[in-house]
DNA sequence: TGCCTATGTGAAAAATTCTTCAATTGATGG
DNA sequence: CCATCAATTGAAGAATTTTTCACATAGGCA
């Protein structure tokens, strides 16, 4: 096997690539919780839940146990809230950026203003 | 527009999803560079590299300025550490996880042991 | 101007990922 | 054993992303 490490990565990142990946992980962070009730949370078809289930489970960053009647499902480790907030402050950093390029634009009605980092030819 | 904010983070992680843009990314945190550099540390097509800077671009995680005959790329904000730093922690775990998984499997000639996360069904 | 190097772009083909549906497994209660 | 509810699986088609190639553009220099 043997997978360089930056390919591992690239990896990982895809499989957080997905919006109800993302909101089972968010979720998860107040605790373990059965597939009952995130499927009352995110509004997706119940196979298609299974299936970015079964995305996170192969990546090990969940882990899921059956009780009784309904499997529960839980973080595999506690790192995952860092993660989401180091992506939460350079999102937040991203998307003000484009608000500002957005007002630009719009003041830029007049006299035309260069850009700001985006395209460069 | 108004994209809910979980989609947002879904194509954010999306963005870093390949290995060429992660270690561009890696590359980019010891400083600016030139796409020259950047081709020459990669192992990456030409415009292959261009493509995936040019969705760096867009996102606008990086900025791209022309220096007399080439072009230098840099991080637009200084928190990508960060995110790399969280991300590697996780995967860490995860991959120590699967190097455990693998030897309990190996162990496991004899005597049936059973499932650590795996598969639920 | 015309050529050369460096980089970017558009578009088609190839590869991967998502969605959806039917069928399946597991546990529980009759 | 059968019916039922909860969840998962496999597979096909739809959608998205990657790769690649030919061509375009920019700057520097003769």
């Amino acid at each position: 096997m043997q997978v360089p490490l930056y390919q591992a990565k690239a990896e990982f990142f895809r499989m957080l690539g997905h919006p109800v990946r993302i909101r089972v992980l968010e979720l998860l962070q107040d605790g373990p919780m059965p597939v009952r009730d995130l499927l009352a949370a995110i509004d997706v078809e119940r196979s298609n839940l299974s299936q970015q289930l079964a995305v996170l489970r192969r990546s090990g960053i969940v882990s899921a146990v059956r009780e009784a009647d309904t499997v529960v499902y839980a973080l595999a480790g506690p790192d995952v809230a860092d993660l989401m907030r180091a992506a939460r402050r350079i999102l937040t950093e991203l998307l003000a950026g484009q608000r500002d390029l957005l007002e630009e634009l719009r003041e830029a009605d007049t006299a035309d203003g260069g850009a700001t980092s985006g395209r460069v030819a």
